[in-house]
DNA sequence: GTCTATATGGGGATAGAC
DNA sequence: GTCTATCCCCATATAGAC
């Protein structure tokens, strides 16, 4: 990796830190030069402007995180369906619980999006990604005769979706409640199964 | 209302707008003193500093909006529990489609709250008290044999408590879902009925 | 690519008159 | 209670050498 892609991938990976830290707003670039250890001024070479930094923290933060990335279809059969399920969730959660940073980094850019058409509309097409994500997954459960009831498919599957993104906000500042539990409880109350 | 009472709340309500429209940290005294209408300096009469305002816009948000505002155990009863918890649910959709702006505001705490430990024990005190009367209203629920399954109580209240509280995360960008078809989902999905 | 030096603007906050 | 005038500080950003 070339001196410039270095310090470029470091300031990428500071501001990331210090936007969890403090507030997008709050961050400056004399704290994420101290950070990273180069001159204030250096940080111009590689981004115009503090939004264009904003919006290159915001690129690296997309990455990886849809739908598919979690969520593959074919994995899930009449057999393991419900426990697969029920696994990703888990590991959601776990991946969450290691990097408390991206909830709070998150949260930053959905208050953005709020008053930024850019971010507004990336934020929707994977929120939109999610639902239509859940939706699929529920059709070919359906299918397999899987549900207990095969009304409202779609309010079914975004109630999963509400359910899997809100787990992250709660557990931003609120360690003492069963996520995994409320999670399971979320998919049995939709699948049929031995009680 | 003496004028000293109109300027303070005019400063709150004004402060309340500008904080969901620019965030909190971008919205400065400036802009406040404009929307007012009084000099910059008039607003240390009432607050203190920057931070003392934050604190009282908080104080102005979290008034009246706990559990028992909402709900009154006392009036669900074996005839109408699911019409009136869905009904609630619903005029608490229409109330924050109403204002956009509560959503926004109180997310911008969130995020206060994971750097302040005031506001983090403040808004930890509200989500348990929601997620405690969820807890006691399902147990009425369970008492009058209206849950389709007993097992898990607390992880049930705690999905509802998620799903309502997420809603107003996903209202702020995206206006499409039917949120209340959600709503509805979820309380079928704990509820025994006619299918 | 990274530096030092510097410009400029606006933020929060205070002094003191009325 | 509200004003005008003013202070200090630190933010983003630029100029130009190395």
């Amino acid at each position: 990796m070339s001196k410039s892609n270095e310090t470029h991938a470091s300031l990428i990976q500071v501001s990331y830190c210090l936007f969890a830290e403090h507030g997008i707003a709050k961050t400056t670039y004399t704290m994420i030069a101290k950070e990273v250890g180069i001159a204030k001024p250096s940080i111009y070479y590689y981004f115009d402007s503090k939004d264009a930094l904003i919006v290159g923290v915001f690129d690296e933060l997309c990455k990886g995180i849809e739908f598919a990335a979690f969520f593959d279809l074919e994995q899930f059969t009449e057999d393991n369906f419900v426990e697969s399920l029920i696994a990703i969730g888990a590991k959601m959660i776990d991946e969450q619980d290691k990097d408390p940073y991206f909830t709070r980094v998150l949260q930053e850019y959905m208050l953005l999006a709020t008053r930024n058409q850019d971010f507004s509309k990336r934020l929707l097409a994977l929120q939109r990604d999610y639902l239509s994500g859940f939706e699929a997954l529920l059709e070919k459960a359906s299918t397999l005769g899987l549900l207990r009831n095969k009304d409202n498919l779609t309010a079914k599957a975004h109630m999963l979706a509400l359910i899997l993104d809100n787990i992250g906000h709660f557990m931003m500042f609120d360690e003492q409640i069963d996520y995994k539990q409320i999670w399971i409880e979320a998919v049995y109350s939709l699948f049929t199964r031995d009680e």
